[in-house]
DNA sequence: AACGAGGGCAACCGCTCAATG
DNA sequence: GCATTGAGCGGTTGCCCTCGT
């Protein structure tokens, strides 16, 4: 498999990117598309690789991208997806829209990351570092059937995450996300579109109520076995006892995530403050091209919104306000909230049901957030 | 005020995969 | 079926800014 030079080249340019350049480029996008990204840099006059020109158009000079602070929610989307999907930071993306699977990496790494570290959490496989928890055998069969379901889970949404990014260089790119979005649904996932809120995830789902059913059943008994061996391919968060702490950890993460964002998951200001300066920017370089209107008309919301959610019925939506439901689902299992709890019992530090319970919410929570996806969702 | 350390982020590098001839 | 090319992804680097001393 032969290398392309692209790079290589003598006198072409590396490093930051001149508002000049920018605005060759945008000027270049805007009127002609992007076509072959090797060809572009000499047709739009820049002294820049190929590669380097697709970086800066989907990393920062696309419109649709949305820069400054993570809200609360993303925080949460962003980590829940990350011990679904491991490093995934492509199909991570599709589920923030709005931000670039390189802007999720970094605040990955550089943020959420970290924190996860400094509670005891280990970042790769979503467990508790000190987890020595060993798995009885009495479900092993389950759980490496449901292994394989949550493996062919995640092949499948790297797959639609690949689907996406293929409807998005169809022609025609600069349209919205929406418009992509339906026409993905309506070409490429027709059984899903028709399907209903439920259409989506369904192997997760049923993973999920095999075995929070079968935990019920076994309740104290074998409650750490089931999860010991379910693994998902890319991350080890599936383990009952894993993410029963990760997600009580979570719950404090979220707890202490104030510096970003207050509670409510409001990032207004500094957001705003970032938002008009990337408009000011465009306009300082003459990008005439309008934010989609989705974007324009109110900055940004105060509790963050997944776009995905935009426009989407209640159908959708089972609760009133997603971010807020969601957020109380995570925060309603610590600090002793056991409303899920079976037995009424105080089961301190994740033994019995209770890992069950917070498993049971973590996963819920991540279903809640697919399932709340409108049916022209990209992904599901 | 000057300096160093650390963090954050944009950009680059190298690999893989899909498409094409 | 093989070689080549192009695009995209994830890991890494390096610059710049902020903060503490």
């Amino acid at each position: 498999m032969g290398r392309s030079p692209c790079c290589d080249k003598v006198g072409l340019k590396k490093g930051p990117w001149t508002p000049e350049e920018d605005q060759k480029l945008l000027a270049y996008i805007e009127e002609h598309g992007h076509g072959s990204w090797r060809a572009l840099p000499a047709k739009a006059g820049l002294q820049r690789c190929g590669k380097s020109c697709r970086l800066r158009w989907t990393n920062y000079l696309r419109p649709d991208i949305k820069r400054g602070k993570f809200s609360l929610q993303e925080e949460q989307t962003i980590i829940q997806l990350h011990a679904l999907l491991g490093n995934r930071w492509s199909a991570i993306a599709t589920h923030l829209p709005k931000r670039t699977d390189n802007e999720i990496k970094n605040y990955w790494n550089t943020h959420l990351k970290k924190r996860l570290d400094k509670m005891g959490i280990d970042p790769v496989t979503h467990k508790p570092k000190n987890d020595t928890l060993v798995s009885s055998d009495g479900q092993s069969k389950n759980a490496a059937n449901l292994s394989h379901m949550a493996q062919w889970e995640s092949a499948r949404l790297e797959a639609e995450a690949r689907l996406v990014r293929q409807s998005k260089l169809r022609p025609g790119s600069s349209t919205s996300y929406q418009t992509q979005s339906s026409e993905f649904a309506s070409t490429s996932s027709p059984v899903q579109k028709s399907a209903g809120p439920s259409r989506c995830l369904d192997v997760l789902k049923a993973w999920n109520g095999v075995v929070w059913g079968k935990a019920n059943e076994v309740a104290g008994v074998s409650a750490v076995g089931i999860g010991g061996d379910l693994e998902s391919p890319t991350s080890t968060l599936s383990s009952a006892a894993g993410v029963g702490e990760s997600s009580t950890a979570f719950v404090e993460l979220v707890r202490n995530s104030s510096g970003t964002c207050d509670g409510g998951g409001t990032m207004k200001d500094e957001s705003e403050g970032e938002w008009k300066n990337l408009t000011e920017y465009r306009d300082g370089i003459g990008i005439s091209t309008p934010f989609p209107s989705e974007l324009q008309e109110s900055s940004f919301p105060s509790a963050w919104e997944p776009e995905s959610m935009r426009g989407s019925s209640t159908e959708h939506v089972p609760c009133g306000n997603f971010v807020e439901k969601f957020t109380d689902l995570l925060l309603s299992t610590s600090s002793g909230d056991r409303r899920f709890s079976d037995d009424g019992g105080e089961s301190d530090n994740g033994s019995g049901s209770d890992y069950y319970e917070d498993n049971k919410n973590y996963w819920n929570s991540i279903l809640n957030l697919v399932n709340s996806s409108p049916s022209d969702s990209p992904i599901f």
